[in-house]
DNA sequence: ATTAATTTCGGTTACGTACACGAAAGATAA
DNA sequence: TTATCTTTCGTGTACGTAACCGAAATTAAT
C-alpha cells in the first residue's frame, strides 16, 4: 500500500494568485506568446516550476476547438497482398482512440508498383493544411522530395515500416531488417545440418523494395558467417510476383540441387509454399515472414515451419500515437523505434497479436 | 482518400434543443437518473439513438469531479524474483496516463509465501472504498473469497497473471499456459533427437502455484505425445528455491542419465543454467520462461536456448486499462485475453518488449 | 506636458458535461 | 375551491484551460 505524498494538482488558477497576475498571463508564458514583460514572465516561470504544474489535457483539449489535422501516406492493400491492411487497422484503431480529443487522420493510398501515383498523393497532402504526417518511404527518392515540402511547412512526420536514415524524421517505427534476417538464420540453424544446402529467395517486383530484401539477406548470410557454419547457401531474385513466374523461378532453383531449407525475404512466403505443395516436394524446411492468411494456412499444415512477423498493426497505431504525443501532448519521440521481432510457430500463432 | 460524411458531433444542447427540453433534463436521461416522465424519457432517447450522440469523455471526465480509485493486488517484488517488477510497471504506466482523468491507483502487495499477507492485504482492499480491483489469484480458496466480498459490494474485478475460471470476473489477463507448454515442446523438438532424454524442472514453493506449472507440463507432455515422440521424459520436483537446493536436486536428476535438454516450468530456469555453468554441465539444450535478467544474460552465453514470455509489463497495463474502460467508458471487456506467447533468443531479445 | 503609440495585463466568455437548487406543473386531499 | 405534496423540469454554476477584447501602464513622439 503505498503512502507516497499526494501532490494537489494545481492550475493556472493557484498559479495566478501566487505570482499576484491574471490567468491570462499565466496563460500567455505558458504558451510563450508575446506581451509578457520580461520580469513576470520570469517570475511566473519559476512558479511553474516550483509547482512542477502540469497542464490538464482535457481541459486544454475541451478549450482549444481546433481540430488537428493528420495525414497518412502508405500502399493501398492490393489483390497480390493484403500486408498493408495491418498497419491501416492500427492506425484507425488510433484513429477511433483520439477522435474525441479532436484529432482526424486523411488518409491517402498510393500503388506500390507505380511511383507517380506517389508523387501525386504526396502533392494532395501538400496542398491540404495538415499539422502532421505519418509515411510509409517505398520509394526514396520521391519521399526525400516530399519531405523537403514538409519541413519547409513546418509538418513533422513519421516513418512507418521502411527507414529513410538522416533524414530528421521525428521517428522511424518499423523492424531492423538486418536483426530480423539475422534471427531466420538462427532458426534455421536449428533446423539443418552443417551440409544441407540452403536457398534464399528474393520476391519483389520494384526495384526500392528489393533494396530492403537485401538487408535482411545481409543478416542472414552474418549469421552463417559468424558461426563458421559451411553450408551452401543459393539465392534467386524473382521480379515478378505473380504465382506463374515464381513457380518457374523455383523449378529452375530447385534443379539438380539438394536445398533442405527456404529462406523467403518477405511475406509472399505463401508462394513457395504453395509451390512445394503443388509439386508435391516435402521435407524442405520453409521459413519467411508476416502474419498473413495465406501465409498462417501453411504454418498450420506444416509447408511453412516460422514466420517472422513485426506487428503492423500496432506500428501503425504507434505512428499515429507518436504524432499525436508530439503535437498535442508535446512528448517528444524516440528516434528509432524498432519492432519486436516475433516468431510465430504452428503453436502460438493462435496468440499472436499483430 | 476518404471523403466518408463528417458527422457533425452533437453534445447534450442540440439533443435538448431537438427535444424542446433543457439539457438538464437530457443529462438525466442520459445517467438514467429519476425524474423524467416515461413519455419525454421515450422522446429524448430516440434522438440520441438517431444522432448516435457520443458523450465528450473530456468534458464528462472534467466536469466529474469525483477520483476513481482502483485497487491493485499482487505479490511484492522480493529478492528471490522480480518477476512481479514488469507487471507493476505496467500498471504504473497505465496510472500515469490515465493519472490527469481522475484514475488513481492504490497499490497493496502480499508475500508469495504467505497465505497470512494475501488476506490481511484483501481486507484492507475491502474495507477502502475503491471502484475497481486487479487481482493475481494466486491463492485460490483466499481469492474466492475476497471475490466474494467484491461482489457483495458490486466491485468490478480482473484477473492477471493467472486465472481462477468461473468466477465470473470482468476479464482474465494472461497466459494460456498450457499452450506454453505446448508451445516449448514443439521447440524442444527442433533441439533433441527421439533418443535424447527429456528432464522437465518445477521449481516452486507454494502448492498453489504449483498447480500453474503443472499445466505448462501437462502441455509439454502433450506435444511429444500428439508427436509420436518417443523420448525418454523425466521430471522433478523442488519445493526449496534457493540455489543450494536446486543444485542438490539437479546433481541428483542428473546423476546416470544421459539428459539432453531441461524444460524449467518458470522463470527460476536461470538457477538451472547456473547450475549447469558452475558444474561445467555442456552440450545441453535449456528452454525456461521469463524475460528477467538473469535469464537473459544466460541466454546471451548461450547456456539457455530459449525463453519464452507473455508480456509481463503489458499485462499490467491491460488489467488497469480494461477497469478504466470499463468503469469510465462503459466498455465491456473480452472475458478472456491469452497473451501472445512470445519466443525469446539470443537474437531477438534486444528488441523484446515485455 | 500633452498626445499618441506601444507594451503589458485583466476581465470575460466559451468548450461540453455534471449536478445542486429551486421553480413550475401536476396530483391528491381537504 | 384552496392547500399540500409529488413529480417533472429549467437555471445556474463549476471543472481547467484558451483566447478575444479592451483597459491600464509604460514608452515614445511632439
Amino acid at each position: 500500500m503505498d503512502k507516497d505524498s499526494e501532490k494537489e494538482l494545481v492550475g493556472v488558477k493557484e498559479i495566478a494568485r501566487r505570482a499576484k497576475v491574471s490567468i491570462a498571463t499565466v496563460d500567455r508564458v505558458l504558451h510563450n506568446r508575446s506581451g509578457v514583460s520580461e520580469k513576470t514572465k520570469a517570475k511566473i516561470q519559476a512558479i511553474i516550476e516550483e509547482l512542477d504544474y502540469k497542464p490538464n489535457i482535457l481541459a486544454r483539449r475541451l478549450a482549444s476547438k481546433k481540430v488537428l489535422n493528420l495525414a497518412i501516406l502508405i500502399p493501398a492493400v492490393s489483390q497480390e497482398t493484403d500486408y498493408w491492411n495491418a498497419p491501416l487497422t492500427g492506425i484507425i484503431q488510433a484513429e477511433e482512440e483520439i477522435a474525441s480529443y479532436g484529432v482526424k487522420v486523411n488518409k491517402y493510398f498510393f500503388d506500390q508498383n507505380d511511383k507517380g501515383s506517389f508523387v501525386q498523393q504526396a502533392n494532395f497532402i501538400v496542398d491540404s493544411n495538415c499539422d502532421g504526417v505519418l509515411l510509409a518511404p517505398m520509394f526514396i527518392e520521391e519521399s526525400k522530395y516530399f519531405i523537403q515540402n514538409c519541413i519547409s511547412k513546418g509538418i513533422p512526420y513519421v516513418f512507418i515500416n521502411s527507414d529513410v536514415p538522416e533524414q530528421n524524421s521525428l521517428c522511424y517505427i518499423g523492424p531492423n531488417l538486418y536483426a530480423s534476417g539475422y534471427l531466420a538464420a538462427h532458426l534455421s540453424g536449428f533446423l539443418v545440418a552443417d551440409t544441407d544446402q540452403i536457398l534464399i529467395v528474393n520476391i519483389s517486383k520494384e526495384i526500392d523494395n528489393h533494396h530492403h530484401l537485401l538487408r535482411k539477406e545481409e543478416g542472414f548470410r552474418e549469421y552463417f558467417s559468424v558461426n563458421n557454419r559451411s553450408n551452401d547457401i543459393f539465392k534467386i531474385d524473382i521480379r515478378q510476383t505473380a504465382y506463374e513466374s515464381v513457380k518457374a523461378s523455383m523449378q529452375k532453383a530447385l534443379e539438380n540441387k539438394n536445398i533442405k531449407l527456404i529462406f523467403v525475404s518477405n511475406s509472399r512466403v505463401s508462394s513457395v509454399a504453395r509451390f512445394l505443395e503443388e509439386s508435391h516436394i516435402t521435407g524442405l524446411k520453409v521459413i519467411g515472414f508476416d502474419f498473413l492468411k495465406e501465409n498462417i494456412d501453411f504454418l498450420k499444415k506444416g509447408t511453412i515451419d516460422f514466420l517472422i512477423c513485426q506487428k503492423p498493426i500496432e506500428q501503425g497505431y504507434k505512428g499515429i500515437m507518436t504524432l499525436y504525443n508530439y503535437l498535442v501532448l508535446s512528448l517528444e519521440a524516440e528516434k528509432v523505434y524498432y519492432m519486436p521481432i516475433d516468431i510465430i510457430t504452428k503453436e502460438n500463432y493462435l496468440y499472436y497479436r499483430n
